[in-house]
RNA sequence: GCCGGGGUGGGGUAGUUGGUUAUCCUACGGGACUGUGGAUCCCGCGACUCGGGUUCGAAUCUCGGCCCCGGCCCCA
């Protein structure tokens, strides 16, 4: 029988591990600076919870199951709904900004293919209470920052502000359900299907034309005052539209200025409320996508007081990938300095005592548990990328020594047995 | 879920008008070398994704499953 891993997930080898651990760890750094503090959820949740924030039809794309009590469970799709419920549970009395980050993996039951796993990993924050224009400009500068730290510098960061859209089309008296199904088109950016659902609803010309144009406005400072020119007429769009100016400032403050205003960005999820945001890496094809995030009220819709709440996620795995596309050559990994080998069988207890020192000093040792050769101990000493090898042989041993060996210089020299910890604290 | 392309030792490959023991490279294990690595040579290990069909005979033709890749839908 042939066991295979289950479709849509990975195994993760040493060097990759250490690739994903190094990326995360950078992102870590930068969300800490920020100061955020980590928190975990479990990895599968109430049914409930999900459904309530994206409707029945998401079971389509979860993993759900029922438990031996006959519980209706999930496992995780995402972090927004889980942190939220956190929140909810423990953290309501706590003073606000409340500023926490997750890093875990989700499921998904979708087809897999570049950039999308049945298993994927999404490090993201929330920032809840702080108030809007500035906190959100702070993340968004939080985000940026990650991604340079990362060392990339091919990603566009698109900000839009549902509250314009919202409210054109509030202004027009469109029902809430129209202007979900109107939302979800511009999401997808089907213009023409967009043409064709507007032309079927009762609404004002003008409002049409206003959307359309909207819609595909996309650039930099120069949108804000070309849209305020064609919502002089509609006062909550144009508030909504000061916002994202105000926001902008902030943001330019805060040091990023290489966004791009987008007006056409709806994020398809009707919790979102005002500022959005999605960050793109085109080189990845088809899931370009590797962050999404903005303001959203799904607190007070599991129930809670009304808190202004903001956060993203990235999609770790996909800036994994880009990591990757920029070309930083992984090295091999190096997982030994010090490699003791015993030059014949009879040595070996002595091997031992003298590698267990060597860990104890925080040396990253290792020694032949096979009763190998010595030649090819060497051999393996060197494809684990050992500085040293320390030979232990019988001859030295009769005078307390051992032979230190460098595998770079091939240079050695004899060490009083005693001396060995002092000698490699000095090379260290 | 839909459309298209794929699947040969651990990794990379040759081989399809069906025909002995399936090619080569690399990795791995052992040896030549009894106390010194990265070189060379020798030996060894190890594969046709799975199941059915056609056939005297299938890696090769055919049907189906599984998995991978690209795209659509959706999403991260």
């Amino acid at each position: 029988m042939d066991i295979q891993r289950p479709r849509g997930t990975r195994d993760f080898l040493f060097e990759e591990m250490k690739e994903r651990k190094q990326i995360e760890n950078s992102l870590r750094d930068i969300f800490e600076t920020y100061g955020y503090a980590e928190i975990k959820t479990p990895l599968f949740e109430d049914l409930s919870l999900f459904t309530m924030k994206s409707g029945e039809g998401i079971t389509g794309q979860i993993y759900n199951f029922q438990d031996k009590g006959g519980r209706d469970l999930a496992l995780r799709p995402e972090l927004t709904a889980p942190v939220a419920r956190l929140y909810l549970n423990e953290l309501q009395k706590k003073p606000k900004p409340l500023k926490m980050y997750y890093f875990g993996s989700c499921f998904r039951y979708e087809r897999p293919q570049k950039g999308r796993w049945r298993q994927f990993w999404q490090l993201g924050c929330e920032l809840i209470g702080g108030k809007s224009p500035e906190s959100e400009a702070e993340i968004i500068a939080m985000a940026a920052h990650s991604l340079e730290n990362l060392g990339l510098d091919n990603f566009e960061i698109h900000i839009g502000n549902l509250g314009i859209i919202r409210g054109i089309l509030d202004s027009a008296d469109v029902p809430r359900e129209t202007q979900d199904t109107i939302m979800a088109i511009i999401d997808k950016g089907e213009i023409e299907e967009l043409k064709n659902t507007l032309k079927n609803n009762d609404m004002p010309p003008n409002t049409r034309e206003v959307l359309l144009t909207l819609v595909g406005m996309e650039g930099h400072r120069e949108v804000i005052n070309n849209a305020s020119e064609i919502l002089k007429e509609m006062p909550e769009s144009l508030k909504a539209l000061k916002d994202l100016d105000e926001l902008l400032n902030i943001l330019e403050a805060f040091g990023f200025s290489k966004y791009t205003i987008n007006l056409g960005i709806a994020r398809g999820l009707d919790y979102y409320s005002g500022i959005v945001f999605e960050i793109y890496v085109h080189s990845l094809g088809a899931q370009k996508q590797i962050s999404g995030g903005g303001t959203y009220n799904l607190i007070e819709l599991f129930g809670g007081e009304k808190v202004e709440s903001t956060g993203f996620a990235f999609g770790f795995d996909r800036l994994v990938e880009c990591v990757r596309l920029c070309g930083m050559e992984n090295k091999p990994l190096k997982t030994v300095d010090v490699y003791v080998a015993p030059i014949t069988r009879d040595v070996k207890l002595k091997a031992f005592e003298i590698a267990q020192d060597l860990r104890k000093i925080g040396i990253r040792t290792d020694v032949d548990l096979v009763g190998r050769k010595l030649k090819k101990i060497l051999s393996q000493a060197n494809n684990l990328g050992a500085d040293y090898v320390v030979l232990v042989g019988k001859r030295e041993l009769d005078e307390d020594k051992v032979t230190v060996k460098n595998m770079k210089t091939s240079e050695q020299e004899q060490v009083d047995i005693k001396q060995i910890p002092e000698y490699f604290n000095k090379i260290k």
